[in-house]
RNA sequence: GGGUCGGUAGCGAAGUGGUCAAACGCAGCAGACUGUAAAUCUGCCGUCUCAGGACUUCGAAGGUUCAAAUCCUUCCCGGCCCA
């Protein structure tokens, strides 16, 4: 479509220096876009756009799956359209039930803030947040009065709200659903009044909530938005990525342990990672999807992934030596280059350092790991309890490794 | 407000006076296998241990009993039905 393309393929991939066109734009690593040819309208007129994302400072760590709507942010960015970052400071403190079946815990209004330092000093890997304007959306929700929210509450239905997923779930479930759970929607559609914007990006299980300020901003007479919603990219394991799962990459993991989790990802997720969490040109993710078909080991493109992804968020170095330090320690079974030194007494007892250390939870789950022969020095596995430490090389399971220095 | 059912290990869920640290499933951990894996198989899966046991745990606090996750009392939390 554009020249750049033909360019690109001689840069370093992980380094986006040109901008996409706006068919990736409204693609890549798109599940969704409502509707269409608003979106298509809006974008061809030429003229830079107002776009916002909001996010909850919930406090959690951020993930690769949290990468892919910052990264469309970003790509709008880049192409210079107006990029808004909501911080649902009053939403927060409500609680999204989405993909929820629980009540959620609210937070107080410093632990918001606190919460939100946290997020912009992860997200800024990703996103320079010294150009997007911020907003907070206790500054007008914190404001309505009783009369606002009946009005905005009117534009729904309680049919509406039940025939969500979640809330099903939970009546079939019998577990709780709070009123305030309702307005939830309701609060964050309202943003989209405020904000008056052309779209809103977010993850595709924010549908919902966004369709509400579509109906919203029609109900206030503002411009219409559409929506632009990110593919939900599964965790390692091909689950919905969550801390619950243990199977999330972390934007701000180890270069080793980035690298460690992306191989263990799932073969079938590869080309999804490749289009969500990455800058690789559409181009070369078709030429790995026929290698796939045609029988390549899948390996071979997941370390690709790996380096990556790695790249991305740890620089090129750290990702090389990521690559050589996982074929030394798994391919070949050796031990990592950066292993963590650990001073220890002669004569000291063993199981008691593992413990010290963080290798085992317990006393009496360092004594399974004996038992079950997962414990070794300079690969000599130990099996007594009552083992002495030794100098070199401490291994404990597959991943856990530190240097014993007296 | 009334009635009723329920709250058990990370989660789900059995257990309704002793044989209960508590079946089973999921998750997790270790070993074998492998392409890091996945799948599969085996073992483990409260804490501490002088390895014989000891200690803490079944919403919370009290009580009955030689003995309580199991019985009683009060309280807290939730579901459902009725108002």
């Amino acid at each position: 479509m554009t020249p750049r393309r033909a360019l690109l393929r001689d840069v370093p991939s992980c380094y986006s220096l040109a901008m996409a066109s706006d068919t990736e734009l409204l693609n890549r690593a798109v599940e969704t876009v409502v509707p269409r040819d608003l979106a298509d309208d809006k974008l061809k007129s030429g003229k830079p756009l107002r776009l916002y994302l909001g996010i909850d400072p919930t406090g959690a760590k951020l993930h690769i799956g949290h990468s892919v709507p910052l990264r469309k942010l970003k790509a709008f960015q880049d192409a210079g359209h107006h990029v808004i970052f909501l911080v649902g400071s009053f939403t927060a403190m409500i609680g999204d039930p989405s993909g929820r079946d629980q009540l959620r815990e609210p937070l107080t209004k410093e632990k918001v803030e606190e919460n939100f330092q946290t997020y912009k000093q992860q997200a800024s890997k990703i996103l320079d947040f010294s150009k997007v304007e911020i907003v907070y959306n206790h500054e007008w929700l914190g404001k309505l009065n009783f009369h606002d929210i009946v009005k905005i509450a009117s534009s729904f239905t309680v049919q509406q709200m039940l025939d969500r997923e979640m809330f099903r779930k939970r009546i079939s479930e019998n577990h709780p659903i709070g009123v305030h759970e309702f307005l939830y929607p309701l609060m964050q559609g309202y943003d989209s009044v405020v904000l008056d914007v052309d779209f809103e990006v977010g993850g595709n299980d924010q549908l919902f909530n966004m369709l509400c300020g579509r109906t919203l901003q029609k109900e206030f007479g503002k411009r219409e938005k559409f929506i632009l919603t990110t593919r939900l990219i599964e965790g390692t394991d091909g689950r919905k990525m969550s801390k619950t799962y243990d199977n999330c990459i972390y934007l701000d993991d180890e270069p080793n342990d980035m690298y460690g989790k992306v191989l263990r990802v799932k073969d079938d997720l590869i080309l999804t990672y490749m289009e969500c969490v990455t800058d690789l040109p559409m181009t070369e993710i078709r030429v790995a999807e026929k290698a796939l078909k045609s029988g390549t080991n899948p390996k071979e493109l997941k370390m690709r992934l790996a380096r990556e992804i790695v790249t991305l968020y740890h620089g090129e170095k750290a990702a090389t030596e990521a690559e050589r330090s996982f074929q030394e320690v798994f391919s070949q079974g050796g031990t990592p280059e950066d292993v963590r030194e650990v001073r220890a007494g002669k004569g000291s007892g063993l199981l008691e350092l593992i413990v010290k250390e963080g290798l085992a939870s317990s006393k009496s789950d360092a004594r399974r790991l004996f038992e079950q022969g997962a414990v070794k020095i300079n690969d000599n596995v130990i099996t007594s309890l009552e083992a002495q430490v030794e100098e070199g090389i401490l291994k404990v399971g597959k991943r856990r490794f530190i240097k014993i220095i007296f």
